[in-house]
DNA sequence: GCGGCTACATCGTGAAAAGCGATGATTTCC
DNA sequence: GGAAATCATCGCTTTTCACGATGTAGCCGC
C-alpha cells in the first residue's frame, strides 16, 4: 500500500540534509543555494534526492514569491537531520582535535621512569595539549607486553614487533650506609660476600646481578623488595648495600641524604639501558609522536650520569 | 604545516562510515564487501575516500592474511561514526513511524465538539497509533485562526486559505424548565419577550440570534455564559429558557434530565454547521489525514438529529 | 628460497550522478 | 494583463561510482 521505500539509511546524504537546513532557514531554494555556493537548480535536485530518500515531500512549494514551508514530514526529517549534522560537525571537530594532538594515549612504564622521566613528559604533554587523555599503567609482568599500549618504557628490548628508541644509558651505582666504604670509586670485588639488598629479579635485575658475578663478586642478597624507599631505609639501617641504577638513586634524592653514600664501581657495570617502545608498522597518533619526542628531550636533558666514566 | 584539509562536514558520507564500520567488524575489506554487497575494490575506494575526507589513514593494512587494524585516528572516526550511523538510523525510523501514522497533531476545537465528537476521534486515533502525540487547544478568539494547527473544528467558515469538510448540521433546539412549554414543537414567536439564557456572542451565536429575530421573536437575554452546565442550571432554576444546538444539548445529557424539557422550534432555525478546516495547499501528515476520515465517520455515526424536520 | 595463498591497491571502463546554465511553469503583486 | 519571483526541468559536461581484472605486498609451507 505504501510506495516501497528502499529506505537504506545510507541513502540519506549529509549534503542533502545541509541543503535542506539551509532552505528551511533561508526560505527559498535560491538563497540557500547562494549561501552554500551552489546554483538554484542544484539545490532543487538535492532536495528532490532527499525527498526520494525519505519517500515524501519535505517542503511545500506555494509557488510565486512566497517562501517554501516545511511539511510535517519535513519537520521530522529536519529535526533529526539537524542532529545528524551536529554529530557530523562533532566528528570533524574530534578529528581536528586529534590531529592537533589531543586525544588519548596509553603509556606503560616502570618505577624509575615513573619517578624521574615521566612526570616531566606528562607535564609538557599536558601543557601543550590540555585536552589530552593520558593513561599510565605500571603493571609489570615478567615479560613486558605492549598490548594495546601506545608507548612502553622498559629497561631492555621487547621481542614483539616493536620499534624502539634508546632514551639513555643508566649506569649502576653502589649505595651504602655512610661510612661503609671510603669516598670515591669502590672496587667491584669488595662486594664479594657483602650483604646486599636488591630489587626482585625482574627487568634487567637478573642481568645486572650476573654482571656482578662475572666481575668476580658473589654478594649475599639478604632482602629483595621493589619499593625503593624500603630498600634505601634498609641500606640506611645497615642491613646491606645496594647496587642501583642512577635513575633510581636520583629519584630518591639520595645524594643529599646524609645517612647514605653513593659510589661508582670499578670496573663499572654495563649500564642499564632505558628504551621507549612502540608497535612497529602501526600508525601513531600525533600525541604519541609528540610524546616520543618529548621523552627523548627529557632523557637527553637529564644530567649525564657520568656516563661510562 | 598540516595538509590543508577542506574538511567540510559534508565531505563525510554515511556510506563510507558504514563501510568503515563493516571493515572494522569483519577485519578485512573483502568480507566487509561481501556483507554490504559490494566488491572488494569498491570498499577499498570507499575507505580511501573516507581517509581523504578525514585527512589521514583510518586503518593500518599489515599486508598478507592479517586483518587490518584501526589507527588511532580510525578509533576517533569510528567512535563518532557509529554514533552518526545510529542517528541516521533513528532518522529513518522516525520517518517510518511518521509514515505509519505516528507523530504529532495539533487540533483546535471548541466546547461542543470537545464534548461530543473529539473524545471518539481521539480514542480511535490513539487506538490505531499508540505512539502519536495529540494536542488539543480550545482557545477561541473572536475570529478563529488556523495558525500552526493541523486541524481546526469550527461552527462556520474560516476566511483563510483553508480547505474544509462539513461534518454535520447541528439544529438548534429549545431547552426549557419542564412545564414551561407543552410537549412537542414550540412556535418561534413564543420566544418573543421571553427570558432567555444564552452563550456569549461568539462563533455562530450572533448569527443564530439574528435568525430568531428575523423569525419575529425578540427574546430578553438575561444571562450569558460559555459554560454549558451553568447555563442549564439556570434554565432548571427557571431563570429562562435557552436555544442551544443539539450537540450541546446532547453533550449535557439533557434528554434524560427530569427538570428540563427539549422542544423543536417551528419554524426551525437554520442549523449550526460544524466544519473541520485545514490549511489549503499544504501537505498533511498521515495522522492528520486519518483524523479527518475518523472525524467524518464519527460525525456521520451520530444519531441524525432529526435533521431539518 | 620459492611458489602458493591471501589480501589490499590500482587501472580501465561503462553507467550513474552531480552540478551548471538556460528554459519552462506557476503564482503573486502592481 | 504584464512584470517579477520562484521552483522544476532539460540538455550538457564533468565527476564519481562500482565493477572486473590486474598489480603488489606480506605470510606460509615445502
Amino acid at each position: 500500500m505504501c510506495v516501497v521505500t528502499l529506505g537504506l539509511v545510507t541513502d540519506i546524504e549529509l549534503r542533502h540534509l545541509a541543503a535542506m537546513a539551509a532552505v528551511a532557514e533561508e526560505g527559498t531554494f535560491g538563497r540557500a543555494a547562494a549561501r552554500l555556493g551552489y546554483t538554484q537548480s542544484t539545490i532543487s535536485q538535492q532536495i528532490a534526492a532527499l525527498e526520494r530518500a525519505v519517500g515524501g515531500q519535505v517542503f511545500d512549494r506555494p509557488g510565486g514569491p512566497r517562501p517554501v514551508r516545511l511539511t510535517p514530514l519535513g519537520s521530522v526529517v529536519l529535526g533529526q537531520g539537524r542532529d545528524l549534522l551536529a554529530r557530523a560537525e562533532a566528528l570533524a571537530d574530534a578529528v581536528d582535535r586529534f590531529k592537533a594532538g589531543d586525544g588519548r594515549i596509553d603509556i606503560g612504564t616502570f618505577q624509575s621512569v615513573s619517578n624521574v622521566i615521566l612526570p616531566s613528559v606528562v607535564r609538557r604533554l599536558r601543557d601543550e595539549h590540555p585536552g589530552c587523555d593520558i593513561r599510565l599503567s605500571e603493571e609489570e609482568p615478567d615479560q613486558p607486553r605492549i598490548g594495546d599500549l601506545d608507548l612502553l618504557f622498559y629497561d631492555g628490548r621487547v621481542d614483539d614487533d616493536v620499534e624502539h628508541l634508546k632514551l639513555l644509558d643508566d649506569p649502576y651505582l653502589l649505595v651504602a650506609r655512610a661510612g661503609t666504604f671510603p669516598d670515591g670509586p669502590v672496587p667491584l670485588e669488595r662486594l664479594d660476600g657483602a650483604p646486599m639488598v636488591a630489587w626482585p629479579l625482574t627487568c634487567s635485575q637478573p642481568w645486572m646481578e650476573q654482571a656482578v658475578t662475572r666481575g668476580g663478586a658473589r654478594p649475599r642478597i639478604v632482602f629483595r623488595t621493589a619499593v625503593n624507599d624500603t630498600l634505601l631505609s634498609m641500606v640506611r639501617a645497615g642491613l646491606g648495600s645496594a647496587v642501583l641504577p642512577w635513575l633510581a638513586v636520583r629519584g630518591a634524592g639520595v645524594p643529599s641524604d646524609g645517612g647514605l653514600s653513593v659510589h661508582e664501581l670499578r670496573p663499572s657495570l654495563p649500564p642499564r639501558e632505558i628504551y621507549l617502545h612502540w608497535r612497529a608498522g602501526r600508525t601513531r597518533s600525533p600525541l604519541a609522536r609528540r610524546a616520543i619526542d618529548i621523552a627523548a628531550e627529557v632523557a637527553a636533558g637529564l644530567a649525564p650520569p657520568s656516563a661510562g666514566a
